[in-house]
DNA sequence: CGAGCGCTTGACCGGCGTCAACACCCGTGG
DNA sequence: CCACGGGTGTTGACGCCGGTCAAGCGCTCG
């Protein structure tokens, strides 16, 4: 079955070819000849802030190239409490997972207003074993997800609350605009840092006191870099 | 070029077909058609406790099956401390990522007498390319490496230091015999959950206060578990 | 303009880190 | 066979970082 999410949330049936952002995605460098082996519509999809865009468990149809916006992967340990794992960005995957077993490891949740493309796991399958080039691109996708994943264990999770949060500016650096950066929900920090939200408010506020971030609105979601030196030891 | 390391761990070439625990390896399900696209040597090797086995950054000629023992996953933070991210144990591979890359993302260092084989990226290519078996199977190694990075980021490093060595003790059971588990030097348990040495001995000589552990050597690496409802908040 | 939610700040407390002493295992050499 | 020494694990005392609890503030949106 289909959710009522999914069905509200299309916006239409994506032309790839044209795509804006193919150089960073899956179909970067597919030809017309690879482009013919796709027989499902690939579903342009967007959902606000907050909503879940699949969860953990769920059986997978497809999984998601992120065209624009930001995604938590949340997992809930055995005694209950909730993880966030890591954050995906424009031209991430989401669902990778979903290939090897049709069932999703974590569940995703917008923290922006998100849009993504669904690819249906039959068009991956039958790509990567008749593409070699979709065969590499999915190749790089694994290594990139799998990195990331060592990546926020290895430098977020790992020191003082103030190491911690300085790190997660620099990672959440905006692409276009290095020296801005984007933050989210205290608690949510709170549960990719593993600190209590009170904590990262308060490393936030001496981070600002010390002259290495400056808030650039009223909400605390984007801050100005200031100093970069001060939020790398 | 190769290092002196690989040559003196060289144990001979593998047959692969006849191999002890191919049920739970990337080979497991290849046929007589597969195994003869394999045109370079599959290579035995092994190494004493405390070898590395590649080291971060390094080029790679082929990745590896651990068939026996432990290895350490070691990533060195931008300000020099290391973190263990994961632990590797019979039937993994090490190194997936120089699929993409051809180069290691980490450090690999043996835990405990190694025993592993090497095979040269072209068998993987060539394979993955032309048996829709090993295609698979390497979708779920893929698969699996990445749920074991989030697995250990949402259930090693989270809540108490109780709750992360009794995690840990739980996670490196032994397969063949649940009610014994593998411990590591303490500073080695240290890396891995993000605690001092100190307090990693603390809680373990707790845990065997409780009743939830009992030594069974005398070095502090093989415990019993005596209540596993103890373990588990 | 008031209600409510999320962010900040303060005071206090407890868990973990720090520093240090000590115990134990094991290999080496007398 | 035992004496010695280094390496590793354990335990204790103490201090500090981050958690807890609570109050206050400032947006945002009815």
């Amino acid at each position: 079955m289909i959710p009522i999410k999914i069905e509200s949330a299309w916006k239409g049936t994506s032309d790839c070819r044209s795509c804006g952002i193919r150089d960073m995605v899956l179909f970067a460098d597919l030809n017309e000849q690879d482009f013919s082996l796709i027989h499902s519509p690939i579903d342009d999809l967007s959902f606000p802030a907050d909503q879940v865009i699949y969860t953990e468990g769920e059986h997978a149809l497809g999984l998601f190239t992120l065209r624009k916006g930001m995604v938590k992967l949340v997992r809930t340990t055995s005694d209950g409490r909730e993880r966030i794992v890591r954050v995906l960005r424009p031209g991430d995957v989401l669902g990778l997972e979903a290939l090897a077993t049709a069932h999703f490891d974590s569940e995703a949740v917008a923290l922006t207003e998100v849009s993504v493309c669904r690819i249906p796991l039959s068009v991956i399958h039958s790509l990567s074993s008749n593409s070699p080039r979709m065969h590499m691109r999915l190749m790089q996708k694994w290594q990139q997800a799998l990195k990331d994943a060592d990546d926020w264990l290895a430098e977020l999770n790992f020191g003082t609350a103030r190491q911690r949060v300085a790190g997660l500016a620099l990672k959440m650096r905006d692409p276009d605009q290095p020296k801005t950066t984007s933050f989210f929900a205290r608690d949510d920090m709170g549960a990719m840092l593993d600190l209590k939200l009170e904590t990262v408010s308060r490393e936030i506020s001496a981070l600002v006191r010390d002259g290495a971030l400056a808030p650039l609105d009223k909400q605390g979601r984007r801050y100005e870099i200031r100093n970069e030196r001060l939020l790398m030891d």
